[in-house]
DNA sequence: ATTATATATGAATATATGTTCATATGTGAG
DNA sequence: CTCACATATGAACATATATTCATATATAAT
């Protein structure tokens, strides 16, 4: 270690462990290709696990688990019509999070 | 399947495959506690792989590794000065996303 | 030159996690 | 009421990945 003063002042810049917990947590959620997928396709619409489903081309079962894992984490909500859940975003930070994401590759 | 248009719509608007993969190859970077943390100190300050090592508690090793991750993904630079090898963030994304994901935990 | 220090890195291990498969639940149609 | 359809979910499996350990490299100090 070199500079003392340094070094403290970056401890004391550090992000407290809840604070860093939830925040990969919800990155974590992000980092998966399938859940992206499905948060980007919400933004513009409501829409039922059969039509991610197809919009996707991948089962209804892996969506519906993933879906539980954006419920489980409030960044999604649904509500029955008939046979059909629709799904709706609830969280604005959802857009941003995405759109800073595809400006950062764009750049590349 | 409901409402065709709708669909369709839904369709038009996804994302392509290369940007959903770097786009979700990015977020797997915040996804990680260390990393997070790492990058968070980084915002402040110029450190070596030793202080890092020294403010989260961790063996160098582990930070060196965490380290390489960050530079092959471009977020972060390394200089040299004598035995000691010296990190800064490149990419002026990071900044915003630490914050969004701060202020989207803050406000549970 | 030798030793100590700082960093990097490959391999191994343990853990986390996404998908598949089987099955259960709930709803509308006939 | 029975059947088909939409969704949910637990268990199993395969894969990804973070840390540890051992070791290598580079530089400074003595």
């Amino acid at each position: 270690m070199i500079d003392r003063d340094k070094f403290l002042k970056a401890k004391k810049n550090m992000l407290d462990e809840d604070t860093i917990f939830n925040v990969s947590n919800l990155y974590k959620v992000f980092s998966d290709e399938t859940r992206l997928k499905i948060l980007n396709i919400l933004l513009d619409n409501e829409l039922c696990v059969y039509d991610i489903a197809e919009l996707l081309d991948m089962t209804h079962s892996s969506i519906s688990h993933q879906l539980k894992v954006l419920r489980d984490m409030k960044l999604v909500k649904a509500h029955k019509h008939g046979k059909n859940v629709y799904y709706t975003l609830i969280d604005d930070h959802i857009e941003r999070i995405i759109k800073i994401g595809v400006e950062h590759v764009n750049e590349k």
